[in-house]
RNA sequence: GGCCUGAUAGCCAAGCGGUAAGGCGAGAGUCUGCAAAACUCUUAUGCGUGGGUUCAAUUCCCACUCAGGCCU
C-alpha cells in the first residue's frame, strides 16, 4: 500500500515568490519529489532565464530539462508527461509535489483537463494566419455558431486562440471543453507578496541574473547552438528583451527598464489567473511563510 | 534687462476656432495543444494662470508664471 495513495501538493504563485525554495523544503520533510509545472523550465539551455536554480534540488525533480528548445512544447505534451511523473512517484510512496506558476498547465493537471484529440497542424495554421481576426471569426462562426456566439471580445480578436478552434473543428466536428473527475487529492498552496515587495523581489533577481549570473551569456549560448532570434522572441520576457538588446534593438538600460516592467506584468497575470481558478471553486491556501505551508500539509496527510 | 520658442493625463505626444488622436505606464480581465504567449476593457468635463475677442477658444489677442534657447 502506497504511503500516499493519491494524494499530491500544489504549490503555486507569482514569479519571484519563493516557490521553488518552499517546494524544496516540502519534499525534505514529507519524502517527495518535486513536478515542475513551469512551461519554459521544460527546456534544457535556459537555466538562468528561467530560474531553475537547480543546485537548490536536494530530492529528485521532474519536467525540468524534458525538452530541446528548438521543438515546440505544449500542453498536452506537459500534461502526459505530468501523469505520468506523479503516478510514478505515488507509486513509489513518496509525495508529489506539483509546483510552479504556469496556471494553465497546472489547472490542466489538478482538474484533468480533457484535452481534444485534434493534433496541430502546422500547414493549416500557416493558412490561417494569414487571414484577420474577423476573417477567422467569420469561418468559425459558419463551421460552429454555437461555439462562436460563446466567445468574448478577447476570443474574438484572438488570432491564435480563434485558429486553434478551426484547428479541431477540421479533425473533430463535436468537441466541447471538458474537465474529468480529479485524479488526485490535492492541496493548493499559493505563496504571495504584496505588490511592492514583489515588484522589489523581480528587479533585485534581474539585476543579479544580469550582474552575476551571465543571463546575457546563456542567450548568446542559445543563439550559437542555432536558435532563432524568432524563437527566442517567443519564449517571453529575458529572452525576448536581451533578444532585442543583442540584435541592437534596444540600448541595454531601456532593455532593463523595460524587461522590469514585462516581468512584473507577467507576474500580474499570474495572478489573474489563480484569482480565476478561485472563482470556479478551487481553494487556494496562501501562505506568508513556510511554517504555515508545513502545517498546512502535515494536516493534509493525515 | 531684451528677443525667441514652448507649456495638453503619471510619462511621451497629436490637434490649433466647433466641443481632447495615438503610444507607454497603471488598473481590471479573457483563457482547455505556442500560455513567460496571444487577446480584451478602463484610464483628461480637461489643454500653465488671469483677462479679452467670438454664437463657440486647448486652438485667436493681451498680461503674468515657469522652462529651454539666444542677445547685451
Amino acid at each position: 500500500m502506497p504511503k500516499y495513495n493519491n494524494k499530491i501538493i500544489a504549490i503555486l504563485g507569482p514569479t519571484a515568490s519563493g516557490k521553488t525554495r518552499l517546494a524544496v523544503e516540502l519534499a525534505e520533510k514529507f519524502n517527495g519529489e518535486i513536478v515542475s509545472a513551469d512551461s519554459r523550465q521544460v527546456y534544457r539551455g535556459m537555466d538562468i532565464g528561467t530560474g531553475k536554480d537547480l543546485d537548490e534540488y536536494t530530492v529528485p525533480y521532474h519536467l525540468i530539462d524534458v525538452a530541446s528548445p528548438k521543438i515546440s512544447f505544449d500542453l498536452a505534451k506537459y500534461q502526459k508527461m505530468a501523469f505520468r511523473a506523479i503516478g510514478d512517484i505515488l507509486k513509489r510512496g513518496k509525495l508529489p509535489i506539483l509546483a510552479g506558476g504556469s496556471g494553465l498547465y497546472l489547472q490542466a493537471v489538478v482538474d484533468n483537463y480533457k484535452l481534444s484529440e485534434a493534433k496541430k497542424d502546422l500547414a493549416l495554421r500557416k493558412k490561417l494566419e494569414k487571414l484577420s481576426a474577423v476573417e477567422l471569426f467569420l469561418k468559425l462562426k459558419s463551421l460552429a455558431p454555437k461555439i462562436a456566439a460563446k466567445l468574448n471580445q478577447s476570443d474574438k480578436n484572438n488570432k491564435r486562440r480563434l485558429i486553434r478552434y478551426l484547428e479541431i473543428l477540421s479533425q473533430d466536428e463535436n468537441f466541447k471543453n471538458r474537465k474529468g473527475r480529479r485524479k488526485y487529492e490535492t492541496l493548493l498552496i499559493g505563496v504571495k507578496f504584496n505588490k511592492n515587495i514583489l515588484q522589489q523581489r523581480i528587479f533585485k533577481r534581474l539585476l543579479e541574473r544580469l550582474k552575476e549570473q551571465n543571463m546575457i551569456g546563456e542567450i548568446e549560448n542559445l543563439r550559437s547552438n542555432g536558435l532563432s532570434w524568432k524563437k527566442l522572441e517567443n519564449f517571453g520576457l529575458e529572452y525576448r528583451f536581451i533578444g532585442w538588446y543583442l540584435q541592437g534593438k534596444l540600448p541595454y538600460d531601456e532593455m532593463v527598464k523595460k524587461l522590469n516592467i514585462a516581468i512584473y506584468q507577467f507576474a500580474k497575470r499570474q495572478l489573474t489567473w489563480f484569482k480565476r481558478w478561485e472563482k470556479q471553486g478551487a481553494k487556494i491556501n496562501w501562505v506568508k511563510d513556510n511554517k504555515k505551508a508545513e502545517k498546512l500539509v502535515k494536516e493534509f496527510l493525515k
